[in-house]
RNA sequence: GCGGGUAUAGUUUAGAGGUAAAACCCCUGCCUUCCAAGCAGGUGUCGUCGGUUCGAUUCCGUCUACCCGCACCA
């Protein structure tokens, strides 16, 4: 891979991107949408690939995983159950003059009262010592405005409860003054619709943020119809949606974009550790499988006071992005939090009957999500490269031939003698009932090969004079080492079998 | 949302208050027996809206998008 990230290698991308049609800015002849993007012509094989990949290895190739669709848009009961409707929104609040901004249920406050007379506030950010630093605060208070009498007790309340008419005495933890906060400001992350021809609050519906509910609203189908036993997953690909205060760095986090997620339904007997770490090893197994190089990856495991009340443990899969080292996948192990969420709400019991042990039970899951496009940039960083070949500057995408938009390429020689076309489309048409392979007669060769180069096409096949007039071969180009090698055509069936699919 | 920066062809850039350029890319033809060759021809550009001006791509403002920082990322 690229042995170092320069500053400007996400912007090369992104031109890489736009110029060979990977990926375009959405809408962009109305000036661009901001968190959008669009997938072109080979943007959207390479997606495609990753989603195959993905779904051939977790879904096809193993025997506990069964694959779901689910709608994007739920019963929005489901958002309300999950806590999606209540927890996915953070009300923040914004210092106007130290231009810091917090999220108010991380603010506290507290009056402080001397003699039961309100003197003014303190505030604290949420910390061990908070009730420490507010008391501190209000002694200092008091001093300052030479107050005397009895000091009050400090009850440190979120700013999310404080009265409309506090908003303007309470100091910002910034500067200490009053007068600068802003009343918290609520930022749902969830995208509201309306289903049906009224548009009242009774039809309110959301976009999902996530395809993980789908499985868990749709587990009892599964399991009433799939003939699953514990432990079995339910794997799901598909878009999810999340008004994020502020996309950044192209698509790593967009307003729109798509999922590959399992939950893996255990005992709740079952070790769980062993399960976890098992599943971050085959998911680190995957991703090198498909070409992220090892030394790019890493385990980010989120220590035990940070993680969600309902989670026993989460790990990151993490991965060297241009800028820095960002998640790629959660693995987390949340208990049976969802399916008891739903078990209470829709009255619907979701427990299971598990042969083995002769125990009726809610499952707990473990959950692999990741992110399609953050996968895909993952790989485009990984395949980047710029190399010399004969003294001259080349631009190569070192994809996975499993992952490759154009699996191959085949040229005539030359376009001006019709036996070397004749035969070069021939062999094209032939390659292309099983792969998608590209066909490009113009120009001179070097310049195709190096144009297969830049789109990550691992191999270039040659169709020149020795192949119409002597022994059949055809000329075998590789896009890492740019070496040739003659091949014959029945042998070059077999050998991009064994690179692509092997 | 806040602060700063940026916006000219597909890309990288030049340019001037008075008809907008270059290189590369791309397309067509010729030529071409293996790594961006040559020749001939061709498509295409001042992000948006408004103001000042006889005239604005240029000056000013607005919006949008992108980049950096803050904040946010269940």
């Amino acid at each position: 891979m690229n042995s170092e990230h320069p500053s400007g290698l996400m912007d090369e991308l992104v031109g890489l991107c736009k110029r060979r049609g990977f990926i375009f800015p959405s809408s962009e002849i109305y000036g661009g949408y901001n968190g959008f993007y669009d997938y072109g012509p080979l943007g959207v094989e390479l997606k495609k690939n990753i989603k195959d990949a993905w779904w051939r290895d977790m879904v096809h190739r193993r025997d506990d995983i069964v694959g779901l669709d689910s709608s994007i848009i739920m019963h929005p009961s489901i958002w309300k159950a999950s806590g999606h409707v209540e927890g996915f929104s953070d009300p923040m609040v914004d210092c106007k003059e130290s231009k810091l901004r917090y999220r108010a249920d991380q603010l506290f406050f507290a009056p402080v009262l001397v003699d039961d007379q309100t003197i003014g506030y303190v505030s604290v950010l949420e910390s061990p010592d908070q009730q420490a630093l507010a008391e501190k605060q209000a002694h200092d208070l008091k001093r300052k405005l030479a107050a005397t009498g009895a000091l009050g007790a400090i009850e440190l309340k979120d700013y999310t409860e404080a009265k409309a008419e506090e908003h303007a005495l309470i100091p910002s933890p910034a500067t200490g003054k009053p007068g600068s906060l802003t009343p918290p400001r609520d930022f749902n992350l969830m995208f509201e619709t309306h289903v049906g021809a009224l548009r009242d609050d009774s039809a309110v519906a959301y976009l999902r943020p996530e395809t993980a509910q789908g499985i868990f609203a749709n587990y009892k189908n599964v399991v009433d119809t799939g003939r699953v036993k514990i432990p079995f997953g339910i794997a799901q690909i598909g878009k999810a949606f999340r008004n994020e205060i502020t996309p950044r760095n192209f698509i790593f986090r967009s307003r729109e974009f798509e999922q590959m997620e399992i939950e893996y339904f255990i005992s709740p007997d079952a070790d769980w550790k062993k399960l976890h770490r098992e599943w971050i090893d085959a998911r680190l197994n995957w991703f090198t499988s498909i070409g992220l190089p090892r030394e790019s990856l890493h385990e980010d495991t989120h220590p035990e006071d940070k993680l969600a009340h309902y989670a026993k443990a989460c790990t990151d899969v993490a991965f060297h992005f241009p800028h820095g080292v960002q998640e790629l996948e959660g693995i987390a192990v949340r208990g049976n939090f969802d399916l008891t969420q739903h078990q209470k709400h829709s009255g619907k019991s979701m427990e299971i009957f598990d042969e083995a042990s002769k125990q009726k039970f809610v499952p707990h899951v473990i959950e692999p999500s990741l992110g399609v496009d953050r996968t895909l940039l993952a790989l485009l960083t990984a395949a980047y490269t710029k190399d010399e070949v004969g003294g001259e500057a080349r631009t190569v995408l070192k994809f996975h031939p499993r992952i490759a938009p154009y699996k191959a390429a085949v040229f005539p020689l030359v376009k001006n003698k019709a036996p070397l076309v004749e035969k070069a489309e021939a062999l094209y048409r032939k390659l292309q009932r099983r792969w998608n392979v590209f066909y490009d007669a113009s120009g001179a060769i070097g310049r195709r090969y190096r144009r297969q180069d830049e789109i990550g096409t691992p191999f270039g096949i040659t169709v020149d004079f020795d192949t119409i007039e002597k022994d059949g071969t055809v000329t075998l180009r590789d896009r890492d080492t740019t070496e040739q090698t003659r091949i014959s055509e029945s042998e070059l069936m077999a050998f991009l079998e064994e690179r692509i699919e092997g």
